[in-house]
DNA sequence: AGCGGGCATGAATACGTATGTAATACACTG
DNA sequence: CAGTGTATTACATACGTATTCATGCCCGCT
């Protein structure tokens, strides 16, 4: 049906192997013999079978990407690594988060892929000590966990808690919530730390009823807007663990007739493109999240060629503030 | 270094046959040795390598989507093609659109995939044909073109384009302006086509100075709207190509300082989540994107598998106006 | 008791490529 | 002219699984 090496090599007159050699650009070929397997593959138009190659030679040139499709960052960080791979001559396997359910990961474990980029690690994660066990290289980016102590590429995340946080504080605000996510995510606790922090070291009480928890998404910014201001004592400011938390904050504040950021101050953490837009105009903190997939891709890539061996490699990536329309009545500090 | 299944059979004592068959579940297999077998495979954590399955059975299991990742509306049909795929056991190779560079497209001739799932095709698109040519199952979603009669799952566009311009009309704009997209997309001239269609019912006239021309993004609508509002007798109301670009032109409006839809009126094509937003409140049409993306899936999956076999599909989604905020002054029409 | 039939399993092979080794041909040197 | 080295290609094999066919066994029937 297809044509395969040995097709070619027929119709050239030569053997099956020095197909696979001229084809590949190996110099013990001569220049006539390589002009003809070459006409012979144009005629038949053989493209050789990377199932076959990948069998051979032991490697797919294919990565899978763990992600969860619902995080609204997810769009952010698929084109780099998808550019970074492609740059290298790798492909990438899409591989949505399913429950820690073993046979759900076994596209990780059959060989498909040579290497794997974790973004939906937890604290409790089983799944980067199975890789480990396996030999099969890892980076977790953004988020760590997992046990084990593997490659990693995330964010100043303490720090951006921090700069969130005194953004408000520096705008004279003193009543401040927040609206925290999830405790098995690193990228939110350690956030939520350095909030706290920072409003400790303002010596700014942060009181419990205006602390609200959910998860990553709009829904959770939209629902936790609502209950602080729900509260008999509304915090005049909020700080949001995430941009999409932030704008479905500012959703909820709209709808409630709220102005921002006159009747409740706003910052978030992320500075996803659509904070920049006028219609939000979100004052927020800068994780350099195309540049961390990047480098994550990169890092995965030089494992899987041995660029870099030897103990596990962690890079963090600094954060700054982005100071925008909704943290501070006048100027931008 | 990792267990084959020829050593899951030494130490089973059986030979690597049966063991393929017993972890198979064939039921020429004895419930004793199946046990031994299971037990074995069990100690040594094995995992039967996709890459050796593949060969043999000359399927992969695995579905190319090419896609271009800068489009906004790709983070909706991901999801829905990735759980349609995973539930019928077949994985997301994701590819983005690069330049009709054949080379560039060799991942998806050398069998590496079983299947190709299309969502940028344009107008004058070679690869529909050489993917036909090869005998490699292909659907395209969302947009058509190719020179070639293949699969397809596309949703009313001269009909949204229809709806669109008629919410306009019915509000009683007469004075109306188009952002158009670009020329190469079915969706976009399709879409453009209604909206004159309907404009021309109404007796209006669209006057080719206020057509403006662009891509599919924010930017666009951003740019067209700056360009509108710049003209001497700028629309009083505007139809946009794309929620995406309707919302980049929402936003220059606010902007501008102009007041949607008191001074300017506006309509989008799509429905995406971001137009529900209190923030944005777009009146828009609604293009059932996630239930085409998973009609898509499932009809390559059924081509694959044999369920769907005989001469091309083609299967049009209906559309429905979702009226909101943003094209009339009063009610919702 | 002998023979046929069904059943569980093993041996051989195919899938398509890459690679290590052997073989051939040729030129060059002493 | 024999011998050695080099360049080029063919041969054999490996990668891991699935499948086809052959084998051996037990059992029941006559």
């Amino acid at each position: 049906m297809v044509a395969t090496s040995r097709d070619v090599a027929r119709l050239a007159g030569v053997s099956q192997p020095t197909v696979s050699r001229a084809l590949r650009g190996d110099p013990r070929v001569t220049a006539e013999t390589r002009r003809r397997i070459a006409e012979a593959a144009q005629a038949l138009s053989y493209v050789p079978s990377q199932m076959g190659r990948s069998l051979s030679t032991q490697a797919t040139h294919r990565v899978a990407m763990v992600a969860d499709l619902s995080n609204p960052l997810y769009p952010l960080i698929v084109p780099p690594i998808h550019d970074a791979l492609a740059a290298r001559g790798y492909r990438m396997v899409l591989l949505a988060e399913r429950e820690d359910d073993s046979a759900g990961y076994s596209p990780l474990l059959d060989r498909s892929v040579d290497g794997v980029l974790l973004t939906t690690t937890r604290r409790e994660s089983t799944l980067p000590f199975e890789l480990n066990q396996r030999g099969i290289p890892t980076v977790m980016l953004n988020r760590i966990g997992g046990m084990v102590d593997t490659d990693s590429v995330v964010a100043d995340n303490l720090g951006a808690g921090r700069v969130a946080a005194r953004m408000l504080v520096l705008a004279g605000h003193r009543e401040i919530g927040l609206i925290a996510g999830p405790g098995e995510a690193s990228t939110s606790t350690d956030r939520e730390t350095g909030i706290r922090e920072a409003l400790a070291d303002a010596g700014i009480a942060l009181r419990s009823s205006h602390v609200v928890r959910g998860w990553f998404g709009h829904d959770s910014g939209d629902a936790g807007m609502r209950r602080l201001m729900a509260l008999e004592d509304p915090p005049k400011a909020v700080v949001c663990v995430s941009d999409s938390v932030a704008i479905g904050a500012l959703n909820a504040a709209r709808d409630l007739g709220l102005r921002v950021p006159e009747d409740v101050a706003m910052v978030g953490i992320d500075d996803v493109p659509t904070s920049g837009w006028p219609i939000c105009d979100l004052s927020t903190v800068s994780i350099p999240l195309p540049q961390m997939a990047q480098d994550a891709a990169n890092l995965l890539v030089d494992r899987l060629t041995g660029v870099v061996s030897g103990g596990p490699v962690h890079r963090v990536h600094p954060v700054h503030a982005v100071p925008r329309g909704t943290h501070a009545l006048e100027g931008r500090t």
